[in-house]
DNA sequence: TTCTTTGCAAATCGTTTGCAGCATG
DNA sequence: CATGCTGCAAACGATTTGCAAAGAA
């Protein structure tokens, strides 16, 4: 995803119809780094829509994730999270409180095999699964009281 | 997991209670590279125990992966799949039949960080999203067709 | 007009939980 | 004999589906 008008014509020459509804949706998540969840897109989603239903939002998601516009992922917090940065990056998954942090990659890293075997590798998922600094002052403290 | 005696010493000794169920679940499961889910394997074990239950794999399960003994992630499919090998390696998920398999890493990526920044570092989940090669030739049939 | 999208309600399904009886250490 | 484990049935919760009305192209 790079410009939202850009993402918007793409999907135009699929034979999508744009909506308002799909506007929004698209805006919001483009510029949103925290990976949301389907809901908490739709609860930031329904300040500016109140009407917008979750299924909407669902059925908007599944598309650009149909159309390669964006990753989901799950990341041990039973919620699918969905990511439009889909350069290829860490994310640094606290096991306590599922927070997730993008970590950028060093360069060798940063290549995504295309062929492994006769496997076509087309994205890719790197979760580094830890505890972020707040989580692990928090269990240290815990521990020696 | 090395060998399966190993392991229930080491649960043992964190006060847990070995029953028959879990010695079958634990010895099934550390010869397994398929990455069951937990209905799979508990069809496997059902035609050894067939009164075995559903509940008590999740339950074997769940403590496994707390212990650190084994990973669990989730690839697209929306189930669970365990995975008994800890060494840093990639998962290649076809998107077509969700199919896993296993693919060596190269020695420079197989290192695990264990700090980024300030988030440390316990495990890595790698997952490389793409089409096996029956799906390519199947999606390719399709196409012609 | 045609075909997608919307949004409500209901269904789905993997996983978890409550609880009583049982077996391990 | 204390505590963890088993397994049944019921609960849970994220996501999907059926369908009729609305709205893009």
């Amino acid at each position: 995803v790079r410009s939202v008008d850009e993402l918007l014509a793409r999907l135009r020459e699929r034979g999508g119809k744009i909506t308002p509804q799909r506007v929004l949706i698209y805006t919001m998540l483009a510029g949103d780094r925290t990976h949301p969840t389907a809901e908490s897109l739709h609860r930031r989603l329904q300040e500016v829509l109140p009407h917008l239903s979750l299924t909407t939002v669902y059925a908007a998601l599944n598309d650009l994730v149909t159309a390669g516009e964006i990753r989901a992922f799950e990341a041990g917090d039973g919620q699918l999270h969905y990511d439009p940065d889909l350069r290829p990056h860490a994310e640094l998954v606290c096991v306590r409180c599922h927070s997730i942090t993008d970590a950028p990659l060093a360069p060798e890293e940063a290549v995504v095999p295309e062929r492994v075997g006769d496997f076509e590798v087309f994205a890719q998922t790197l979760l580094l699964h830890g505890l972020c600094s707040a989580c692990r002052t928090a269990l240290a403290e815990e521990g020696s009281a």
